[in-house]
DNA sequence: CTCGTCC
DNA sequence: TCGTCTGTCACAAGACGAG
DNA sequence: TGTGACCGACGAA
């Protein structure tokens, strides 16, 4: 998931983008969050057992998993407590065009599972944890039970009707939430006019999150949505192939200099940099011949396969695609979020019976639930003018970069003025 | 702060 | 030569609190 | 899965 290279890129090039700022800050907030990608994150990190045996899971008496339980549980107590209020987004269907890299995935899972079983064969305690948290994966039972958990902790839940990140860009378009919670940079090619990351507690004392403005990378980069949508299916996406030779610089400059793939595609020396094929239908027999290198190490015995998925779409080109995913995702629009008191009894029967939690814990996880419910409730007195927002430390470090290169640096700014005005 | 525990 | 891209590798992805 | 560090390849200056 993501767009590769884009927070260095913005980072770079579009500082000011970039905030650091003080989790209190966030006071207040409503805060729209992949329900997946954490539940994935607490399947992996959330596991039992010290050096020198196997990492396990977390089960309850059935033997079921509940290491999710364990992470969504806490984090949502800990947003809570910090006056954030979360609404957790689910993913949905995945578009057609994602397939051919949920093939990928597939493939990659199965190669894991071969050596897992090697690996038990072999006792080898190391290799055993690697490839069993490579076959991760959030499944349907796992939201399941989280979507569950949350309802029960009275947190609202929406359920996408495709990707999470575009609807959670929705609901923050819409003014429903203040920010997307979220690593994936796909959020803000859906939009979002904020975007957090870091938005987690590693350090428990001194914790910032990282947040990105929408109107800044826009700004910064001095190119139009239209521009920053394309750029950032040249930097690569979930949904398509990219340019062969052509990175982050280079796609920036690129649709800088001529705004569109369109005219990229048209203006480039095709024998230098290797439009892919999907990009380019209707010329298909004209690459064939290029006497290109096609023996990368990797064997791909898929391309047959490959070409049978598209079929109906095939003369559609695949950026274009893209960019449809990125501006029309199919999203919901008519919610009503409402964060309501948990229903403490059976958010306990459920912890307690079902996931075989501890009742002390529960029960006191439950109080500091409802008394973080009951301040968040009262008239909201924002922390904002108490907590000064720091400026991104990276800033800094680009700033005085930019000053050695203060000549390229101008050449660029000159650019920048002639495109806008 | 590090380390062990949560289930 | 310098910048840029690509491949390869290693590594880490939670939260909490007792001591 | 993705991200950063490192490195060799390659084209531009």
């Amino acid at each position: 998931m993501g767009i590769k290279g884009l927070a260095k890129l913005l980072s770079d090039e579009a500082p000011d983008c970039i905030r650091e700022v003080e989790l209190k800050s966030l006071h207040g907030r409503k805060i729209a969050i992949d329900a997946s990608m954490a539940i994935y994150q607490f399947l992996i990190a959330v596991r039992s057992g010290g050096p020198n045996q196997q990492a396990t899971m977390l089960t309850n008496a059935e033997g079921e998993t509940t290491s999710h339980i364990q992470g969504m549980f806490n984090r949502t107590i800990r947003y809570m407590t910090e006056g954030i209020r979360p609404v957790f987004v689910f993913d949905g269907k995945p578009p057609d065009v994602k397939s051919h890299e949920l093939i990928k995935r597939r493939e990659k899972r199965e190669k894991a599972q071969a050596a897992l079983a090697v690996a038990s064969e072999e006792g080898n305690v190391e290799e055993q944890d690697k490839q069993s948290k490579r076959l991760v994966r959030a499944g349907t039972k796992e939201n399941e039970d989280c979507r569950k958990l949350l309802t029960l902790m009275g947190v609202p839940v929406v359920t996408a009707p495709c990707e999470a990140e575009a609807q959670a860009a929705a609901l923050c378009k819409a003014g429903l939430v203040y920010a997307t919670g979220t690593e994936d940079m796909d959020a803000l090619t859906f939009a979002t006019p904020i975007l957090v990351r870091k938005l987690t507690f590693a350090n428990a004392s001194k914790s910032m999150v990282q947040t990105m403005n929408y109107n800044k990378v826009i700004e910064g980069l001095a190119i139009s949505h239209d521009q920053f949508v394309d750029l950032c299916i040249m930097l690569g996406c979930d949904y398509c192939d990219t340019i062969r030779g052509v990175g982050p610089k280079t796609a920036l400059k690129l649709i800088r200099e001529h705004g569109n793939i369109e005219k990229v595609i048209e203006t480039i020396d095709r024998k230098k940099f290797v439009v892919p094929e999907s990009w380019v239908p209707n010329e298909k027999k004209l690459d064939a011949q290029s006497d290109d290198d096609d023996e990368e190490g990797v064997e791909s015995p898929s391309k047959e396969e490959n070409n049978g998925i598209v079929d109906t779409e095939e003369l559609i080109p695949a950026y274009v695609q893209a960019r449809k995913l990125f501006n029309e995702h199919e999203v919901l629009n008519d919610i009503e979020l409402k964060w309501k008191p948990c229903q403490a009894e059976d958010l306990q029967k459920f912890l307690v019976d079902d996931m075989g939690f501890n009742v002390d814990r529960v029960k006191n996880n439950i109080e500091k639930l409802q008394a973080a419910y009951k301040a968040n409730s009262k008239p909201q007195t924002r922390m904002d003018s108490f907590f000064a927002v720091k400026a991104n430390p990276n800033a800094a470090k680009s700033a005085a970069k930019r000053k050695a290169d203060a000549a390229k640096a101008k050449a660029a700014v000159s650019k920048k003025k002639t495109k806008k005005h």
